[in-house]
RNA sequence: GGCGGGAUGGCAGAAUGGCUAUGCAGCGGAUUGCAAAUCCGUGUAUCUCGGUUCGACUCCGGGUCCCGCCUCCA
């Protein structure tokens, strides 16, 4: 049985999907108009883990993964400026480099990515269901917004109270609205703004709204999961009840999953704290799949504090699975033991990957246990240990191209023939037992990060 | 100010009312021409003060500190 912490509930609770052949998810993506940070790399990590135990759990086929994109806001179009290009040309550049990414990542594609300026129609029509159903107003100054005091369960996500949120210092007064908390579904279009008809003018549709629209079209006005990043907790998911459920009258999401922040220095890593390392620049250094292990590393509410060091501690660990799949060849079985249940007790924990990551060190050590003894039983297992890993994107490739640096995006150093090269050199320094020819050889390799390890009467390598 | 989350060994990070997390690093041993890798062994911990309990790191209460949301943000 699969246990999820449930954010509306705040308590961990049996996971009942709506329709078992049918699970749905969706997760706010990304605002485009830059390159996606490692918190994004977070978000795009986690929910892809989950989509992963969910397939496993309920069917690769029954299970509908939707994740939007929002390609129309304050942001792209102050960015588009700057640049002096159209928003659309600024929102396809990031969408391809988040796609190049995520790929990269190992993170698998949703069913759906849906884009706020393709669903106007659904969007409007959304809008005018809250206007009619009198749950919103349009204001003199061409906005429309929401009526925060026509739901009566509005802060039930965020556990806030309206009362609190009005005495909050830094709601800002707008004289526009009715309720400084009320907030906007359709932005009139200011001069020189892109913009789309509707019944009340050009303008652009809120932040909010695009995702009731988008997520109830795409996978109905009641549906399983909703995640994304914490911060989108209040106001966005709050308000995304509100539209819905005041629009649909039926009951929105029955389960929500934020993940916690990434932080730098004890800090959120932010946009507008500027404290942010892109997921590209990253992966100038480290593989992708050390960025991806470093994430699971810890379990997805926790903070995460980014660092050269943790990255480092995360491949030297990934280093260690790897070695320990080197070597032998894993025989396409599934393998069922007492491995596999303590794993997937982890997992169906609200997705305790580091305890599941910890069950993968334990298949690894007593392959190392067996593997000379008794290969067959340790090829089993290594079978065992990627099949697991495949539930969490890891120890999927091939480990000589681990080891040896070769899915790393930048390579720099001596090539994998000068090393081979030299390895050769010194087999025959070892032949003749030139003990010292033979050292000199490792230790200048070592000196340009190329690690040396004889065994079996031969010698592999790998990059540091 | 309101609301919420958290404090675990050198570092990272899980779990648990009594029993080994795990990884990285360290130390001792085996192995190796020497290394590396691997295996075996090993040390170091639960912010603080009270309470409940046969027993708490785990439950309850006070305190200290940290973080987040209340404004765009994954």
């Amino acid at each position: 049985m699969l246990y999820v912490h449930n954010n509306l509930t705040r308590q961990k609770e049996a996971f009942q999907p709506i329709d078992p052949q049918n699970v749905r998810m969706y997760v706010c993506g990304m605002t485009v108009y830059d390159y996606c940070h490692i918190g994004h790399a977070r978000v795009l990590v986690v929910f892809d883990v989950i989509y992963r135990y969910l397939r496993k759990v309920y069917g690769e086929q029954h299970v509908t993964y939707i994740r939007n994109v929002t390609d129309i806001d304050d942001k792209i179009i102050a960015r588009a400026n700057e640049n002096k290009e159209s928003f659309q040309n600024l929102t396809e550049r990031f969408i391809t480099a988040m796609h190049e990414d995520a790929d990269l990542l190992g993170v698998i594609r949703p069913n759906e990515e849906p884009r706020a300026t393709v669903f106007m129609k659904e969007i409007i029509n959304m809008i005018k269901t809250l206007v009619e159903g009198g749950h919103a107003y349009a204001a003199n100054n061409g906005d429309v917004y929401y009526d925060v005091s026509s739901f009566a369960n509005y802060g039930q996500l965020s556990g806030k109270q309206m009362e609190d949120l009005r005495a909050g210092a830094r709601v800002a007064v707008d004289e526009a609205k009715q309720d400084p908390l009320d907030f906007v579904l359709w932005k009139a279009a200011k001069l020189n703004e892109p913009s789309w008809d509707s019944p009340w003018g050009k303008g652009r549709p809120g932040w909010h709204i695009e995702c009731s629209a988008m997520s109830t079209h795409c996978l109905g006005n009641h549906f399983d999961i909703h995640g994304g990043g914490l911060d989108l907790q209040f106001p966005h998911h709050e308000n995304e009840i509100a539209q819905s459920c005041a629009a649909t009258g039926e009951a929105f999401v029955n389960v929500w999953l934020h993940n916690g922040f990434v932080r730098v220095d004890d800090e959120k890593m932010s946009k507008s704290l500027g404290n942010f390392f892109t997921i590209r620049e990253v992966l100038k250094k480290y593989a992708p799949e050390v960025v991806r292990y470093f994430i699971l590393t810890s379990h997805y509410r926790s903070p995460l504090n980014y660092s050269d060091k943790h990255l480092d501690n995360a491949k030297s660990a990934l280093t260690t699975l790897y070695t320990a799949v080197r070597g032998l060849n894993a025989p396409e079985i599934i393998v069922d033991n007492k491995f596999t249940k303590q794993f997937e007790k982890a997992m169906e924990d609200d997705f305790n990957t580091s305890e599941a990551i910890a069950v993968l060190f334990e298949i690894a050590k007593e392959i190392n246990r067996q593997r000379d003894a008794a290969p067959e039983q340790a090829a089993l297992l290594v079978s065992q240990l990627r099949q697991l890993g495949s539930l969490l994107g890891l120890v999927q490739d091939d480990p000589e191209a681990f080891l040896q640096g070769k899915n790393q995006i930048s390579q720099d150093g001596l090539s994998d023939i000068d090393v081979n090269e030299i390895i050769k050199q010194r087999e025959q320094a070892r032949i003749d037992k030139n003990w010292a020819e033979s050292d000199r050889l490792r230790d200048d390799l070592k000196a340009q990060g190329i690690i040396l390890e004889d065994s079996g009467g031969s010698t592999s390598w790998r990059r540091a």
